[in-house]
DNA sequence: GTCCGGTCCC
DNA sequence: GGGACCGGAC
């Protein structure tokens, strides 16, 4: 016996992603947010971030972030910190085991690769505190990467843009998701489309009230809309 | 009081 | 598949 799978769900044509790719690197530009870690490159600072940002509000993490790069400038400075102090300079951000396993990582950098993060996918995912978001997010953000990202904000967007109906946190839709954010993920501005996809999660296509009004994919939504017909 | 969230671990 | 982690938003 076949296992039972859902429907097939079909990714969109050329035209479709073209479109939104195009509306929403244009929303961007123009109302996308200007956060300390979209001005960088370093994998460092990327990292911290992505880290950070990781069940924790950007609001709550911009005053952290400033005061971790103060203290910990590079990985050399984090690896060689005291553990309890990494921890305590964390607070209050709580999931208080993220910074051990940041300082991990950073522990990692130094030890085996140069003093480096590595940037290719299956060594990032080998550490402990970095899954396939984080993972994406690094290899986009900090090395230029072509990688997708999904996040709660992206899966969301992709959700209601693409989809619009069936069960959002089933584990075949996160799969269709994953495809979906490889799928519209342009070859070039690869950074600023990943950034412009959460962005407009967090700030238009919010879980809860969303903006339709301000929204330019309104029209074409499969969630306002309807999915069907 | 209830919901939310990336990753790990069971 | 489901719970733990830790705080904030509503």
């Amino acid at each position: 016996m076949p296992r039972k799978t859902g429907p097939l769900l079909p990714l969109p044509d050329a035209p479709a992603r073209r479109r939104f790719r195009t509306t929403l690197l244009a929303w961007y530009r123009a109302q996308g947010r200007d956060l300390p870690w979209r001005r960088t490159r370093d994998p460092y600072h990327i990292l911290v971030s992505e880290i950070m940002l990781q069940q924790t509000q950007v609001d709550r993490v911009l005053p952290k972030y400033h005061e971790w790069l103060g203290k910990y400038p590079s990985f050399e400075a984090l690896a060689a910190a005291a553990e309890d102090d990494v921890v305590q300079t964390w607070r209050p951000l709580g999931y208080n085991i993220r910074p051990r396993r940041l300082q991990s990582i950073a522990r990692e950098a130094v030890s085996n690769h140069g003093g480096q993060l590595p940037s290719d996918e299956a060594t990032l995912l080998s550490f402990k505190g970095i899954g396939a978001y984080t993972a994406g997010a690094v290899m986009s953000f900090a090395f230029g990467k072509r990688a997708a990202i999904l996040d709660t904000n992206v899966a969301r967007v992709l959700f209601r843009v693409f989809v619009g109906e069936g069960e959002p946190k089933s584990h075949a839709m996160l799969k269709h998701l994953w495809e979906l954010s490889r799928a519209v993920l342009p070859h070039k501005h690869v950074f600023d489309f990943n950034q412009a996809l959460m962005d407009f999660g967090a700030t238009v296509c919010t879980a809860r009230k969303p903006q339709c009004l301000y929204c330019p994919m309104r029209k074409r939504c499969a969630y306002r809309n309807g999915a069907s017909t």
